[in-house]
Formats: C-alpha cells, structure tokens, sequence
DNA sequence: AGGTAACCGAGACGGTACGTCACGTCTTTAC
DNA sequence: GTAAAGACGTGACGTACCGTCTCGGTTACCT
C-alpha cells in the first residue's frame, strides 16, 4: 500500500463465492473508466456529468449508481486505473532518501496531464464529505502515511530532529505541492521538482531543532 | 493594499461623474451581500444557487448577473464585506515579526467560520477560470504579495538568507495552510497558529542556505 | 375522420411492438391534459404557462417538453380529449342536409365553452408556423375537408351548382362563424346557429349559379 | 370615417388649450411608429416587444408606455401611420358596387404586407380585451360598419333583400375575408379577389329571398 | 427672467417564464 | 440478477421582457 500513489480499487473485488444471477459486467465497467479518462481530457471533474460518462460508454446510468456512490468515486478510480500509476517506489538507502523519492513521485503525478484532475477532485471533496472521504482513502491517507511512516522512522534513528511532531511535516512537505498546484500549476517546474525537495526537508534537519 | 488579507471590492466603485439611468441601488447590494454570507453558514459555495440568494435577498436574479460574472464573485465580495477582514495589520519591528503575523492572520482567517467557504472558493477556482482569477485577484494574490514582499526585503537586508527564490518560499509558507485547510481543517488548533509560523520560517534562517 | 370535428390525438399511439425501457406514464399524461383543461377555464392560451401546467399537473416540465412540442399541441390535445368531442355525425340524406348538420356542429362546439380556447389556438397559429400546423392538423382541416367532400358530392350528383370552386365555398360556410367567434362572439346565439346554416347554403344553390 | 379602412389615430390629438410643460416630442412618436413597422417586416405582433422598439427608435421604454396603452396600440397607429391606407373609397353609382369596392379593398390591404400583422393584430385581441377593443375602434367597427351602411341603404331601397339581418350579412361578406388570411393567405390571390365579392354578394339578390 | 411642470433618454428594479441540463430514481425488456 | 434504455419529478441554470421606478437633463408656458 504504501509503495503507491494511488490506490488500485477495492470497489470491485473479486468475490470468490460464485453469486445468483449475471454477473457483473466486466465489459462495463472498464468501458465506463475508459470513458470517464477520456471525457476528462477534455473536461474538469466539476463539467463531467454521470449522464455523459454513461452516453459515451454506452451502458446505463444505473450500471454507474449502482457501482459507484458518486462522481469523485468513479474519477478516482478511472484515475487509479491508469497505467503506470502503480508503479512500485525503488528502495531507498534512508528516511531523507525516501522521502525525497516520495515527494519527486508525487510532484511528478501532479505535474501530469492527471494534476488537474487531483486538484479538481480535491476540491469536489471540500463540498462533499462523501467526496472527502474517497478522496483520502485513496490518494491522500497512502500518501501521508508513507511520508509519515518515514519521518517517524527517520526521527527514531536520528537521521531527523525529533522534536517536531510528524503530522505537522507532513503538512510542510506535501502543502506546497498542492498549493503549487492549485494557485500555480505553471510554475510545476522541473526545476521546482528538483530543488523543492531537499530545500522542504530541511526542517528536519537536526541543526532546525529548537 | 497588501496589509489587509481580502481586498475590499472594486466592483461597486463610485463614479464621481454622474451617470444616465437609475443609479445602482445599494439597498439591493447589501441584500444580496447579507443573503449570501447567510446562506453560506448552511449550505456550501457549491450548493449555494445564484437563485436562492434571489429569493432570500428578495432581488430579481437579473439584479444579481448584472453586477456580478459569476457565483464565486458574489461570494468573493461577500466575504470581504464582512466587518473585520479589512482590519489593518499592525507595525512589526523587523519582516521575520512581519511574517509571523501574516501568518498568524491567515491562520485566523482561515479557522474562522469562513474557512470553509475559503477552500471552496478556492475550489470552485479550479474548475473555471474566471473564478480562478477572482480568488486570486482578491484573495490569494494581494496574501502572496505581501509575503513576498517582506521575504524579499528580508534576504535584502541579511535578515534572510538570500540564495532562495522567494517564490518558493512563499509557497512553503503558505501552502501547508491551505492544505491543512482542505485535508484536515480539524487540526486548525490554536496550538497549530502558535507553532507553525515560527517553525515555517527557519526555511529563511541564513543557517539554512546552501 | 371526417365525422369528427376534433381529432382524437396521434401523440400517444400505442405501439404495438414492445418497447425498450420505461414506458411514458399514461398517469403524467392525463395529468397534464387535465390541468390544462382546468387552468383554461381561468386563463388564455396565451396566458396559459407550461410551468403552471407543470406545476399544476405535479409533473416536471420536461415530461410536457419531452411529448408535445409547444404550447399549442397540449392545448389542442386536452381540448381533444375532452368527453364529447369525438361524437360521430349523424348520417344525413343528403349532402344539404350533411353540411347543415356539420355546420351546427361547428357552431355548437365554437359556442360552448371551448370557444375562446379554440379562438385563442387559432391566434397562436398566427405567429408560429409549428403552432398553424398542429391546428390545421388537428381541427381545420379534418372539419374543412369533411365539408368541402360534401361540396363536391353535391355538385356531383347536381344537387348543388358546380360552376363555382370548392375551396371558396369552405371559406364562405366555415368563415362567418369563425370571424363570428372572434369578432363578436356574443352574437353565437341560437337564433344564429338556426339561421345561418341554411342562409349560407344558398350560396350553392343552382339557382345561384352563373 | 366610413370611407377608410384604417381609422387615423386618436392618440395624439392636439389639445387647443396650450398644455404646461415640455410637450410631446413628435420626433420621438415618429420614430417609434417607424422602428415598429420595420420590426413588423422580421417578426411577427407576438414576437415584437416594446424593448426592441425602444432601443431601435433610441427612445426610452417609457415614453412607449406614456403614450400608448399596450403593444396593439402601437402596431395598430404604426399600420394606420403608413401611407396610402388612408385612400379615400371612390364614389359608388349603387350599394351593390360600394359594397364590391369595399371588399376588394379589404382584400387588397389583407393581401398587402401588412396582411399578417393584421392577422396578428386580431389574434393579440383574443386574449386581451383592451386589445379587442383597440382593434375593434381602429379597424374592425368602421369596416363594419361601412358596409353595413351600405347594405342597410341597399335594403332599404329594394337594391337588396330585406329579410335577413344586415348583422349576419356582414359577417358573412367580411369573415371569410379574415378567415383565409388566418387559415390559408397563399389563396388570397388576384383571382379571389376578383370572384368573391360578387359571388359573396348573392346572398343579398332578392332572389335568395326567404 | 425664473420657476415649474411635463417631457425625454437611459437604465436599474423585482418579477415571471422560458427551454435546457443533469440529477438520482424508477420501470420496462432482454440476456 | 444485472444490463440497456429511457421516462420520471426536481430544481437550477442564464436569458428575455415585462411594466415600474428613478435619475440627470430639456423645453415649454406662466408668472
């Protein structure tokens, strides 16, 4: 788990228990992330209607409903289902490393044609505590957690200061990203990528500490 | 300008030269203004219609396009129309003080019963452009010039170290506000105002440069 | 058809063959042309709101928009649909006798109730070609047709004059009591429906022929 | 008055008593009957507002509403404005032939230009009764009125029977005039204006004496 | 000559209805 | 039992005109 960025779906988990009736279609639902990837090219997760995503996937509106619970639960697994998304972190030599590997993925995926998308979905989840919830579920809890996992083992082996509580760096690592990313997207930079990293992760440096 | 968090609107500027037609009435201003922040203490900026703002401000919804592009507009001068946002920011000795306050404000700002609608303007930003430019224009920008301003004056005068962008130092200061904001506003503690500023800004202590 | 004065609606032709999805609700349906006869009594056709139908008929304006395609063709159908329109024709024994009795039928219908209704569908149709269709359609010319056919078969067998034009003699028979309708419509008496008929009828008289 | 067909206005009468304050600007009456009739080439009675006329004319809505009581009002003097309708009916030898001449001349203003906003004109009054009676006073009533002189007269010197009432007859010459311009205008053509009058005019032949 | 009364244009006002869109649900037949 | 199709009631959208109002400014008559 905490090797992703983004969550692969427990939505359709393979039941093992062969069930009544027909099943669910395969067929359908990949046709419906397909869509919604595609609709997203040219759209933002606020214009994309259900109502579309069923049009162009050619299947009914309740094949979604009754699948998903909201739009933000298909846009994050349309998101998820991405290629290359899953791709496994390489192993790190410490905590500094980890995290500074941690934060190049994540500035990567937002610098992506998908930064849009994360940062509207994001935002869906401000007016929605349904939203809200998928949303951290499956992107932002992984995320933190790995980071958080890292700086609470770096602060043990004292490669960090240890006097600063971990959720807070956390907020001082990952906040300017996104904030980067919703004020000014342009200015996601390789340059950004590269400096920003070491230059955040100074405020664990043990010389920092009060 | 850069010492208060929102800016006063622009929108209803008086024209010295005397114009033809009835003039705009004030009366209605203020309903729609005083309806809006009602409502938003309910609902969300994203639930909120431009037509129960009508019904409520008792105004025709025409009165409401007329003078204002779009939703987040209105919400936008709302907010700012509120008594005690235009408060001005009190002398600091030297700009590390200065920043700390800003801070302080924004913290307080955005801990107040309007967090809520700040992150969903913010939100609404990202799916439209021209909201986008709103927030900026009266929120964001005149918050970031601001902090920008006193950094560089900072790293100017040695009280900074001076081989960073001021940019990303922005950025850095700011960003994890925001973040915090919309992933986990509940950790909006005084003890989070109390610590944060001062720990954010050892990014610019000289002892950090390169 | 040609024994009715008002055609009974084409909208909601039973199809034969079973249809994908949910059936049209023949419960909205009436609803609608119910409340649409209701709010007449009150209101003209030009008054007469397709939100107040809806709102009336507790349906959703789509389900008006999805079926009929302006004003014109709802009103034309609940007035179709009232009990006692569609009575048949007695059989008559000549074709005198046939145009009389239609004649008195047309009066009669133009008299009641309906009048101002039907006055009023005519008006429509002056300014939109869709709405002049739809009435033609449906009341013109079933009635114009009917009475022009016994014209012809008059002339034919030499019970009437044929040196003068079917179509003018449509307009002379069926024009007085429609400008009677809107001109006037007080002067619909009785007295009228008994004198007209056979006055106007004359006009075919071979005697009058040229 | 009964030798036009379209009565000048009453709207504007000079007051010989020298009135207070600025007076009416015939500039602007001027202007809106002319904007009105060339708004009439493009769109139909129902379809013009008052706002169009008003901004077309440069005149402020107001001075519309001062001046007239609603739009029939205003389209009926703009119709009356138009030159030519005012032609005074030439001398007739017999009652017979003045009646002829008058339907030829309705015939020919039906079949003018103006024809459908005539049409219009008498569908607006279906669903207002201010509307009726402006166009009753302006139009229909002097018609009517006319010929029912001359068919009185004509009665009254034996020229045509006695024993019908001048009321149905002029019905039954004028309506269906008015009837193919509302149901079918491509046949008011050159031929029908030639045949119907005299053809209408049997009905009035002491042969069809009762 | 100045006052005053009615006019003028411009355009904002509270409303109503428009026709469209998407929502999430429901009700069919087909597989 | 799931799928597609598509109708359902709901509610908001942004626009167009309605008829009224409130401005600054104009043009006449009447002291």
């Amino acid at each position: 788990m905490a090797d992703t960025a983004l969550q692969n779906d427990d939505f359709y988990e393979e039941d093992l228990k062969a069930r009544k009736g027909r099943p669910r279609s395969e067929k359908s639902r990949k046709a419906i992330l397909n869509a919604t990837n595609k609709l997203l090219l040219q759209t933002s997760v606020q214009e994309l209607s259900i109502e579309s995503i069923a049009k162009k996937a050619k299947v009914g509106k309740t094949t979604i409903y009754r699948w998903w619970p909201n739009k933000t639960a298909v846009v994050m697994e349309a998101l998820a289902s991405q290629p290359g998304l899953q791709s496994p972190m390489p192993t790190a030599n410490n905590h500094r490393e980890a995290i500074i590997m941690q934060l190049d993925k994540l500035i990567r995926l937002v610098d992506s044609h998908n930064g849009q998308t994360i940062a509207q979905l994001f935002s869906e989840a401000q007016a929605s505590s349904d939203s809200l919830k998928i949303f951290k579920d499956n992107l932002l809890e992984p995320l933190m957690d790995a980071m958080r996992y890292s700086i609470e083992e770096g602060q043990r082996n004292g490669e960090f200061r240890n006097d600063i509580d971990s959720t807070i760096v956390v907020d001082i690592l990952c906040g300017p990203v996104f904030f980067r990313l919703m004020a000014h997207p342009k200015d996601l930079t390789d340059e950004f990528r590269e400096d920003y990293p070491s230059e955040a992760l100074k405020i664990l440096s043990p010389d920092n500490a009060n």
